[in-house]
DNA sequence: AGAAGGACCAGTGGTCCGTA
DNA sequence: AGAAGGACCAGTGGTCCGTA
């Protein structure tokens, strides 16, 4: 259940250099595929073939959620009623082509043209059909996203050790904040400034409880440090 | 009426280097000393030295309004009970400098820091005593400073000219839109990139009907200019 | 217990229209 | 008639909590 290298580097390919619409739209390569088969899996789940046990019957007007994450390497398709977390950071950046092309019809009509993910793209998303998409569950896991965007290395470390570790999805989503204060910390705690300066990164906002995190690890530090300066590190006051 | 060379030079260089706080709350300089004149004019209007025709009584709960805008020319204090265009310009660096310092408290807090000039920064005013600011009147005259910032010519060619001709504010300020759309035209005709671009400017929501203006303007000049190349010049359609 | 997302809410951008 | 600005409104960012 892990993509072969091929596939993986084709994936790769495909996050790198953005997925033009007419591809997205025609549904080619890997990851579509990938994709098509968990939309299938999702939306029609009594018809999945892997699937024996589903007894439920599926008629009418039952309302069907997206099937719950759980942590996954990188690579590795989610088995069952499950989605990995390729799959949610591949969400993200379907939202960004909805953006751009909710940037392209305002510029053509020359009117107010948004610059983050609003509500706005978010129901153009609905109007195109992708129900899977809502703006609760996509600013949950910004961070998350985030960690893959700045950290690629210690963000697929984290899942893999989450994995292995068998913790759910929650607890992995908790544990990629530290790592991201880090991040931070490295490139002098201006959250908003490192975010705008990643291009794929630079279409959400912040979220609240990641600013906060770093604001209050920035005092700490500083604090520290002042302590430090002010005392001479051999005459600390504790 | 007119404010000497040196005070006109004066208050050219505060506009240009941005007035710091301490200045402005210590409110020494010539700009300082009119804006303050105006304001007790504005404020106690039957105390007006002069002005001896005010006879109404100034009781209680009556409701004190800002005197209207009269169209006055570069350097020029309105006579009576009327403001003049560089006190409205004036207006606009003083929302700059509440905005500041919103950003500042802002940044210290660690919170969601503003980049325009919000509703936050229109309460801030308010709280910090300056009545004379709100919403409804910086939006309104929002395109009549951008003209002042982007062809200060222009602006005060205009100014003079339509003092000259007596018309009234509301004139002047349509008046406006037109020499902006030319300024958009020479400039690629994104406005919004155009404001962006102006360090006192870019805090300004771009009003929409300027930008309607300019979006309407360049579809009649795109048209204009495909015609000429798709006919040649000598062969137009007409 | 863990998670997805409909739906709510405080405060926004925008400007109309009752007021002076 | 001309103009200043209180106050309203549709749609926003943000996320809680009833739901599955």
């Amino acid at each position: 259940h892990l993509l072969s290298a091929d596939a993986s580097h084709a994936l790769d390919a495909l996050s790198q250099e953005g997925l033009s619409e007419e591809k997205d739209a025609a549904g080619s390569g890997v990851w579509e595929m990938v994709v098509a088969k968990q939309r299938r899996r999702s939306r029609m789940a009594s018809m999945d073939e892997d699937d024996a046990d589903e007894t439920e019957d599926d008629g009418g007007n039952e309302r069907q959620r997206e099937h719950p994450f759980i942590v996954t390497e990188p690579g590795e398709v989610a088995r069952g009623k499950k989605n990995g977390l390729d799959y949610l950071f591949h969400l993200y950046e379907q939202c960004r082509e909805f953006l751009i092309q909710v940037q392209n019809i305002a510029k053509d009509r020359g009117e107010k043209c948004p610059t983050k993910v609003t509500n706005q793209v978010f129901r153009y998303a609905k109007k195109a059909g992708t129900n899977y998409i809502n703006k609760p569950k996509m600013r949950h896991y910004v961070h998350c996203y985030a960690l893959h965007c700045l950290d690629e290395e210690t963000s697929n470390a984290l899942r893999r050790a989450f994995k292995e570790r068998g913790e759910n999805v929650g607890a992995w989503r908790q544990a990629c904040y530290k790592p991201l204060v880090a991040v931070a910390a490295r490139q002098g705690w201006d959250i908003d400034a490192i975010f705008n300066a990643h291009p794929r990164l630079s279409i959400w906002y912040v979220p609240t409880k990641l600013r906060q995190l770093c604001h209050a690890e920035r005092s700490t530090a500083a604090a520290a440090s002042s302590s430090i300066t002010a005392a001479g590190v051999d005459h600390l006051p504790f």
